[in-house]
DNA sequence: CATGAATGAGGGTTCATTCAT
DNA sequence: GATGAATGAACCCTCATTCAT
């Protein structure tokens, strides 16, 4: 807890960097440890009282850290719908006809959905959020929406996707990667790379054996 | 606000008839309001108050009909889970392969999870719950990924569906079905048994165009 | 505490009008317990749990009367400004010159700002109350204001009242009835109706001994 | 941030002083900005972290002038009594019959009610105060009722001032002046030292027009 | 001197629920 | 059955203040 004395003296201004870094550190932690909660406990059920108390410090010292309980939820939607920007973000940037690109999209979305702040951006009801945050985060969720509903249009023009709904299609991808975020367990048998991979391919590939002769409907 | 005495002494066994039905009929409204607040608001933020002001009554003469708030919320889910049971109980009984048999079941799953019971059990956390109650159903959750997970494994056998993973295909298959509970709106353009069709194909035929050359992953 | 139960039964509704009333007898317990520690204690020094200790119920017992601590001031601050209007009112409808209405209003004053609810609208700040409550409470003490220096005015213009400026000689007036609230005592040896009188003789007469050949200023 | 130490070596004694000044100066600065936020928000709303703010400093470095908020208040209280005290002892210093003497009192008073520390003596409530400050100040209180009530006595007994009860003639003057703090601004059009001459005036002369014949009361 | 962090006391408010009619 | 009143359990949050550096 406490720096070596001697830092202090050798390099005057570490104190202040140390401190600094303690203090974001501290600052993660706390997120860390509320997402856990909110996400094991469910929002309402968890008082900040037991936030703190996993901390090992007092309720009060939390607002330190946050302005109130809703701040920190604010922040929590807050990393989780960067974790999503960046990944697609990412996949933006590929190359590939639509079917390859969707299906990185599908890779990132669970490799972000199984991780606290992402569950947390897809589980937890942002009607907890104040107007103003919540209006964010439903602009951030219909940002992947149409991430998602973007790829499939380019796969149907390209050829690799076959013709279909782009809205209702997404809805059905998107619906089945969230739902990754209410029975995933991380120390369950699955890997993530697994899951991922699993998903991006049967999300796309469907489950009917294909026939030829087979009508539509 | 009193019927007038007289009413009463005239027909003394029509009361409670009478009585009886008022008190189903009240008891079923009762239900089918707290259902909507509790979806429309989230169960957390819906006082007793609010329930009882939307039915022109006083929020104690909601204790006439239950114990307890959570008594609502336990009868929803067992109304809503009465409803999957029925939903599957009928698709069992039905003829044809397993991917027939599965897309009946998803046929039915969106007629149920789009109505409010159903959607109550799809979407509220059940861990607002006495532990009893929500092992109940937790249970019943389990017994319907069974449901899903046989008729794929039956559909692999018979090879209507493709191999995979039945446990695996049944959570994406049911991820994407609760999630038309997040955007579902029953005033919205898609009429339930259009969806419900579409979800049928979708979730089993799968996006990529089908390629003989393509190899798997 | 309870009604002799025949009175219950003598007369059937009368345990309404019963209850009705006693609800309203319970709010204006409410009201003057709450201003009495409002004003020997000062409001924010004042926590909820105090007015209800006096009254002999809990603190969420005060919940059924008023949303918050804060209505609980703005109705103190009306019924107050309700006894300046009425007072007021009374005055504007008397007959005589502008120095004769000046000195009942004067009278009025005192008679008002010594008891309970009208030194409560003259002492507590109104910055505790809400921007629109407040708002209403600075209207209606411009209001009197207002019906001071018009009376002042119209006091000149008949020549009962030397000329001055109606402006200040009404914040003088005002200023110095005002402060009878911060030294009045209800058991002290000065009736209200003496210090009324008092008042609006030595206000409106002076202390200076008259000489007609003292020059102004 | 640290000045180089050598600057304390070299002239071992300037620090001090520079030190000791600028540590006054600064403790003026407090007191300034405290008094002003008091008076402007309410000694209970204005936090001590909105004073240090506007002070540029933290809230913890307040605690090296002061040890707490209430010692803050009980200074600039002690700072509003010594300006009264001076005041009043200027005046018993003066040659004059006793309403000669009222004047210059009054304009005293005046002049200092309008300034910030006087202001706070007269308007901020001294039950904030612990019991033993408190009786200070109601202890200064009442030695300026007092000063009022010998110089009226004083001018009724050398024929300046009409027979009159000092006390209530006292309690109503002070009220007047008391008055100025609720409404006085320093950007206003009156300047204080009209406002002090009128007050001289209309205070001690009364607003009735003169009547030989109208009887008192 | 000054700072950031942490604490404890205290108060307002919400809400489910019990009581007494 | 229904109502109004009352209660108690929580919980969020403000703020002065102490601690450790």
């Amino acid at each position: 807890m406490r720096p070596p004395p001697d830092t202090l003296d050798s390099s005057p201004w570490m104190p202040f960097e140390t401190r600094k870094r303690a203090r974001d550190e501290k600052r993660v932690a706390l997120l860390r440890t509320a997402v856990r909660l909110f996400l094991e406990e469910g929002y309402h059920r968890t008082p900040l009282s037991k936030v703190a108390e996993r901390l090992n410090i007092t309720k009060m010292a939390l607002y330190n850290y946050f302005g109130s309980k809703e701040e920190i939820l604010a922040e929590l939607f807050r990393l989780g719908s960067e974790q999503y920007e960046a990944g697609f973000a990412a996949v933006e940037r590929m190359q590939g006809d639509g079917l390859t690109k969707l299906r990185h999209l599908i890779r990132a979305y669970v490799v972000i959905v199984t991780a606290d702040f992402g569950m947390c951006f897809a589980r937890i009801d942002d009607r907890e959020l104040s107007e103003e945050t919540r209006l964010a985060v439903r602009h951030a969720k219909r940002r992947y929406d149409s991430a998602f509903r973007t790829l499939i249009r380019e796969g149907v023009e390209d050829g690799s996707i076959r013709p279909c709904e782009p809205k209702l299609a997404a809805f059905i991808i998107i619906g089945a990667l969230n739902g990754v975020a209410d029975w995933y367990r991380a120390d369950g048998p699955l890997s993530v790379e697994t899951l991922a991979d699993e998903f991006a391919l049967r999300l796309t590939e469907g489950y009917a054996m294909p026939q030829p002769q087979r009508a539509r409907a």
